[in-house]
DNA sequence: CTCAAATAGATCTATAAAATTCTATTTTAG
DNA sequence: CTAAAATAGAATTTTATAGATCTATTTGAG
């Protein structure tokens, strides 16, 4: 599946129904699961038709024993050495900024 | 990683320090990452502190390229033909419930 | 086939995120 | 080193989700 040929909304949907699909496989009903999140069963409805806050999805992930696949839902980013060695050593904690007026130390003067 | 040692908020911080990783790897700044998304610099900044929606999540996920790895999050149900047979064929849409009284058909009467 | 239970959907209230605007701190180009 | 830009954090208003309750529809165990 192409998620980018895809609308927000459609992939909020798609994400919710395969929320669905892993908890049919453990066969709990939506008030079960949402006692066992201490969610709302309104909650719970809410994120598999794909409303919701990612602490919601983070708690009934962790109810359905799929947090794992949060690993590959964003992967941690590994810097190559090369990568390394062209930066010097040094990791980017921003990102680059655009310089209006390079300001003269002394411009008041002239 | 093991997520399930983490607490919520631990994983939401840790994901939002990803979706940083990730904006940074294509040097963007917060602001254009808002304007490209049409949010608000405070809704990228929540984000990458682990607070937000799932809305935002995917917008922004598409704006950095990053859509794809929605595929491996929650992979799509693949049914074995094992378990379709003994399923009889028919996939279950809802989740088996408990049945208080088995109700007789005609209670009323006696 | 039946009907109890599961789920969808809609409406309120409470709570949290989105948007906007400030102040403060930190990084880094020059 | 310096200052401009990037980012963090906080207060406020607007908007959406969480929570609670109700109605309606659909599924599937018996």
């Amino acid at each position: 599946m192409d998620f980018y040929t895809l609308s927000d909304k459609t992939i909020e949907k798609e994400l919710g129904h395969r929320i669905k699909a892993l908890r049919l496989r453990k066969n709990m009903t939506q008030k079960q699961l949402a006692a066992a999140t201490t969610l709302s069963l309104n909650s719970i409805k809410s994120l598999e038709s794909g409303r919701s806050k990612l602490a919601t999805l983070i708690a009934v992930l962790r109810e359905l024993e799929a947090l794992d696949h949060l690993e590959n839902f964003i992967p941690e980013i590994s810097i190559s050495p090369m990568q390394l060695a062209k930066m010097q050593g040094h990791v980017r904690k921003r990102a680059s900024g655009e310089r209006l007026r390079p300001q003269a130390k002394d411009e008041s003067e002239w």
